[in-house]
DNA sequence: TATATTCTGAGACTCAATCTCAATAAGAAT
DNA sequence: ATTCTTATTGAGATTGAGTCTCAGAATATA
């Protein structure tokens, strides 16, 4: 699942060396498709027996966000979350208030509107942040 | 333009007192229709020769944005930005990532499209986020 | 193998935001 | 108006996510 290849191109391309303990903050971002925290990744390596530094953890993220390999997610909670992209296709997110779950959505009508907006004031679209606060089903009547 | 009466009114709604401390946050936030953080409008206070404290600051933000009079923005630079609510309607952002200016927009195409795929998803939409990260025009081209 | 360079980890540091608690001020009662 | 009760304030300590430092470890190059 976690692309030894895909790493080593990323890392080569920024002119930075192949590491064990890069590999395993690839690996273990690929494990689940959960939205974790820098945290929670740090301690499931740990977990494994794997001894990497939380400063490692925060270093090796920021190059596999910049390489587009894994996506940085911003609740407005003051911990971002990270998601890989490994066969990934473009979404949003929405948030359970209540129970935290994080869910995914994709809406072709509101990307397009987005770049009309954009187009409409002549700037340059770079990046969005769409994100629905809800009350889950399970929350709303548990 | 800041009104001592729905200040006044939300005080008493929350059970707590009416101060000149709290009147002077609420003034400086509606001295403006900047987006500002709160260490701007701590310094803006004392600029204008009052003595409000940052925690002061921070707390009667927390109650003006409890009571819809303020608004917060959540920008994923671990700033809050502030605008004040009076004589507002509702809109999401255009933010400039090189030069920090922030606009509005608002699309009633989108905002029916999220009720949507909420209800899809049998949830129930508390409050949304919606950031359109862009190059201005002025930045694309100086 | 020797040498140069990058990487790592432990903990110090930063910065926004929150908390603490003694001193102060608001509002109610007299 | 004065007193009394209770909430509020301010200065600084604290928190917590994230970043930085730098000596030692690991990797690449000669």
């Amino acid at each position: 699942m976690a692309t030894y290849d895909q790493l080593k191109r990323a890392l080569k391309k920024e002119g930075l060396r192949y590491t064990q303990q890069r590999q395993s903050v690839w690996d273990e971002l690929c494990a689940t498709n959960d939205h974790r925290d820098a945290e929670e990744i740090y301690l499931a390596i740990r977990q494994s027996g794997l001894n990497v530094s939380r400063a490692t953890v925060y270093r090796t993220i920021d190059v596999l966000v910049k390489n587009e390999m894994v996506r940085k997610l911003e609740l407005g909670d003051g911990r971002a979350r990270y998601e890989h992209k490994v066969n990934a296709t473009h979404h949003d997110h929405l948030i359970c208030i209540q129970c935290g779950k994080i869910e995914e959505f994709m809406d072709e009508v509101i990307e397009s509107r987005q770049d009309e907006i954009v187009k409409k004031f002549g700037y340059k679209l770079v990046r969005h942040i769409h994100q629905l606060f809800i009350i889950c089903s399970e929350c709303e009547s548990p």
